[in-house]
DNA sequence: TGTAAATCTGACAGTCTGTCAGTAATCTTT
DNA sequence: AAAGATTACTGACAGACTGTCAGATTTACA
């Protein structure tokens, strides 16, 4: 599924085509890759510098040309998480027409994308709360999402089609069980199946 | 607020005309008061065995006489958390008559106590993901919330006070909001003003 | 006050982190 | 395809924190 190595891979975002990547770049990729493979099957707080460098050949000092700490690297892949998720989100931010279908849309690919990073979802929620600035990013990226919500909410409900309650806690609300009920579901594996566990 | 030193302190539970507590039981509530204060302004993650020793006057390896570890620590806390959070949500939870009184009167304690408890409670759910055994006691924490609120939903449904949605998921869905809002509201100071921060 | 039991401490070994000077690999240019 | 320049990597180090232990100190109680 990932590199075994980090040294001399093509990195398995380089297409047929492409213009071969920079060392460093496929390098970055490749440890990236290591660690989206470590999450999957265990929690971050068992992530280490040196573990992670020995899933591919590389000395432990070599990450710190890439990253300034682990929690550097999961900022990475909540950028990544981030615009997977603004993406399938977008229909019923953005999409014009009824919005019922636009909404159905979103919610399902919302469980989609949840469901196929799950546990990544989970280690990047874990880990901001062992680091400030991870953290900021994480409560940054839930009110980006508060904000789209709550904007929807008043376009609807300006429409007729919300009842006018506050908008913005409502989002909020909503948007944080969503978030909680997801990272509980889909957060590790075995994966949930409903919240009968 | 708290004591200054761990040695030959009364520890501030010990009420006038209770016999005077064993030394080692008035150092182990020394050090959780000690706990308190540091978590009240700083996040879980500064928090240090060497610190938190360094509060009283007591050497850091006194610590692990009454903790295994700074997460058995926080255990301790999560459970007078319990026990509080249980206690003001019995009048919902075991009371007679019109569950509607009962519930806002239930609603409200627990507002309260998470207003003052605010900082500690998240404080045990940061910890909780840095910690297996932590992460499982937190875990159940919610899991007996859920499982007292899905059977609370289950008899208002039979006496036909709510609708019949599937109690368990809407007991888990409501909790977590809950939980969410909670923490973001009163987890770190200055409080929360309603979620429009 | 004396003494057994309890509580505490300095010192140690272990794990992980982040950095640095020097080495090795890679890329570019000719 | 070899030299030179740039980029990437490494072993070794210092620092922070943890958890333990033998021995010293304090406490409790007769």
């Amino acid at each position: 599924m990932s590199a075994k190595t980090f040294r001399g891979n093509l990195g398995h975002r380089a297409a047929a085509g492409e213009v071969r990547p920079r060392k460093s770049e496929r390098t970055r990729q490749a440890i990236l890759d290591a660690a989206l493979d470590f999450l999957w099957t265990r929690p971050f707080r068992d992530l280490t510098v040196g573990e992670l460098m020995a899933m591919g050949d590389a000395s432990r000092p070599a990450f710190y040309q890439y990253f300034s700490d682990l929690h550097n690297l999961m900022e990475a892949l909540l950028n990544d998480l981030r615009d997977e998720i603004m993406a399938v989100a977008q229909p019923w931010f953005e999409g014009e027409g009824d919005p019922v279908p636009l909404l159905q849309e979103t919610m399902s690919g919302l469980v989609r994308v949840c469901y196929r990073r799950g546990p990544i979802l989970r280690a990047v929620a874990d880990a901001a709360s062992a680091d400030a600035r991870l953290e900021k990013d994480w409560r940054n990226f839930l009110k980006t999402f508060d904000d789209a919500v709550a904007a929807k909410i008043e376009q609807e409900q300006a429409a007729g089609l919300v009842p006018p309650l506050a908008a913005r806690p409502l989002a909020v609300a909503l948007n944080r069980m969503d978030a909680a009920l997801l990272i509980d579901q889909f957060g590790q594996r075995p994966r949930g199946n409903c919240v009968s566990r």
